[in-house]
DNA sequence: GGTCGTTGCTGAAAGGTTTCAAGAAGATTG
DNA sequence: CAATCTTCTTGAAACCTTTCAGCAACGACC
């Protein structure tokens, strides 16, 4: 955009108002202990009251499609026309009315237009975490269809929180948004049908279901869980930690079973498997668990801990190097999703790969063909997820 | 929400369907090659069509207020206040116009309400990036304040391209949104500007401004850069590398200035400072700046460097460790955000933290008063990073 | 028994757009 | 030149809610 002209403004920005105090933190890192310079703007108030002083006093100024019908002598359809169907109306004619919008400044109203045509542009994402770097990394799958549809999206996060999540569909259902992709807390709950119900296609994503409501997309999260097992077993592991939580999320409970399905598969005694239980799969509860891990006596301990998430892992992972455990000998780790920080963790992380974008794409377009194809019917896809080794299960062979 | 259910539908599903042909990727991580199970509902298909055979055949069902008023027998006026202002009926009409609408399934629409209220209770965060941690740690912050006002937050990411912003902008802006928080491309585009000339409030994240049409928070990037490189110079290091770019944004040139300032600071010369121009702030872009930093011969090469922020440090990291340099040894490590996984990297991150989740607080609480609070006066908060050093800098010490 | 205040409800207007049947102006044809 | 087509444009209705002035009923008060 104005490949230039970022620097100058920096420049002349922030100097003046800083008091040289800079904060230095030593090692053990402390509290972000920040300052905080404010400054009022003088030329601001200015502005802001002559604004405010307009006659009409009004916040918008609400240059309607009648004042540009008005400003380039046409009528209101017309104008209407030069949006919707620019190709019926006469070059000439068309000329006025955009030179009329553009000096009028109108902002078409998308709430007008929407109750007129019934229909919206925007599909949204409601996501389970979104600083967990999987489920961005699934916007960023669902963006790319959705732009090659020319829609909108918007990412709404509930943060593993099931109030916000029901905030948030009634939202959506409310803006009458033209479909819902979800990675829900429960996808057994009662919401998710309704809206569909009503109208409102909802594909639901990372989760299999099947319940003729929706469609879904998903990574088989058993077999992930089997695989990542059955690797640890094969380098001999016997005794490991299952580290996840809480149990409502189904991600949580499945990679379990996959897990405890390889150790039956292997002949293994169930109880092989130690649930170290997490209060959210996050990277601070999974310091936590490295906590409780590293505290037990080192006969009892697992020689291995399968995480249900790769931010649990690499929590888990940081906390033992840093307790003086040693990864892989003392404890491996596999995690989950494999995201892109994984492969850079203090000890390159194995971790159960799945298609990210893949995911959101695909489930994007299972939405666009609901609502778009009348002859639409409900699908449940599954991908396979498949394990990329690397030292933290395997050493430096 | 259900505790339980959760693992007994996870079982039923996906198993039948799967081929065991389990893939597995050996360490050099093949492509996703996943497998694709696809499933058509057999059940679903018979709802769909029964459903599209309704009389009326409509989508959506459309229960409006009307429907309910002549439901519970109540006028319009009297379901629209049941809605909005409940204390003002009596407690058996509420009753009655609350259980028609449970019955009928009345969902507000929202459009409707928007266009004749004036006011929709949504604010969004145009986002830079949101694969980058540091900018949902930020959404979180705004998220918790929004929250507090009883308002939603739609999360847009515009992914560093020009393009994508703008549109967002547009349907933002159309959407008649309360107010519209954003960490710009380009802070100076005239674009930003519109928005609050025609009524819609912008706040700037994570960049300072001062054109008296927004409000901005930010943190002080060219202080950052300085603390960040006067660390490298006390440690002895005479040549360092500044992994960034595009040059286009600002927080990348403010950060580079700092640095310089640090140099000119202590007397060294501005040449001291390498420029290693990437395309954009990702793991990916550090990895490829890793291997043009380890290609160069050890006498040429930098003896540190400073990246613009964690992703870059991060991936930069990972390829020089990976070709065998030492971390801090033959290369010492500056990265900037002091995102979460910077401290469980490989070597743990020396970087620059700022406070994320205030920054995202203030900047919505700004918004807020700017949209409520008539006598809002623009202001610019700069918030003071601080240096957290650990092994990338200071080795094992 | 009239007046006044409350409380709760009503009915119509308004908000900005899209849609669509119908009209006007020009172009083409027989 | 009349008749027929095309191509543009028009005006009014419709979308669903909120708002607000006003009305009815009722008790309290003097």
């Amino acid at each position: 955009m104005a490949p230039s002209g970022a620097a100058d403004r920096a420049r002349r920005t922030p100097d003046p108002a800083l008091p040289p105090k800079q904060t230095r933190t030593p090692n053990p890192p402390r509290t972000p202990n920040a300052v905080r310079d404010q400054e009022r703007l003088a030329k601001t108030n200015a502005r802001r009251q002559a604004r405010r002083l307009r006659p009409g006093g009004a916040t918008r100024s609400a240059a309607g499609v009648k004042d540009v019908a008005a400003a380039a002598g046409v009528s209101l359809g017309t104008v209407s026309n030069v949006l919707n169907r620019p190709e019926m109306v006469s070059p000439t004619t068309r000329a006025k009315v955009e030179s009329a919008m553009e000096s009028l400044g109108f902002v078409r109203n998308e709430s007008a237009r929407q109750l007129r045509a019934g229909s919206s542009r925007i599909i949204a994402y409601l996501m389970l975490d979104a600083g967990n770097p999987f489920f961005t990394d699934v916007a960023r799958g669902v963006e790319e269809a959705a732009q090659k549809a020319g829609l909108s999206v918007f990412l709404c996060n509930s943060n593993e929180d099931a109030g916000r999540e029901a905030d948030y569909l009634d939202l959506l259902e409310q803006q009458r948004v033209q479909g819902v992709l979800i990675t829900p807390i429960d996808p057994d709950s009662s919401r998710l049908s309704t809206l569909p119900d009503r109208g409102t296609p909802v594909v639901v994503v990372d989760r299999a279901i099947d319940d003729g409501e929706h469609c879904s997309v998903a990574v088989d999260d058993v077999l992930g869980g089997e695989v990542a097992l059955t690797h640890l077993i094969e380098l001999g592991h016997r005794r490991v930690a299952f580290v996840g939580g809480p149990n409502t999320i189904g991600q949580v409970t499945d990679r379990r079973e996959g897990a405890q399905e390889a150790l039956r598969k292997a002949g293994l005694p169930a109880d092989s498997l130690v649930d170290v239980l997490t209060g959210a799969l996050t990277v601070a509860e999974g310091r936590g668990a490295g906590q409780r891990l590293a505290g037990l006596p080192a006969d009892r301990r697992p020689t291995a801990a399968f995480c249900a998430n790769d931010l649990l892992a690499l929590g888990l992972l940081q906390q033992c190097v840093s307790l003086g455990l040693r990864v892989p000998e003392d404890l491996a780790i596999v995690g989950y999703d494999d995201i892109e920080f994984a492969a850079a963790a203090a000890v390159p992380l194995t971790s159960v790969r799945q298609p990210r974008q893949l995911l959101g794409r695909t489930a994007a377009e299972l939405l666009l063909d609901e609502s778009s194809n009348p002859d639409h019917e409900h699908q449940r896809v599954t991908f396979t997820p498949e394990l990329v080794v690397r030292t933290s299960t395997r050493g430096n062979a």
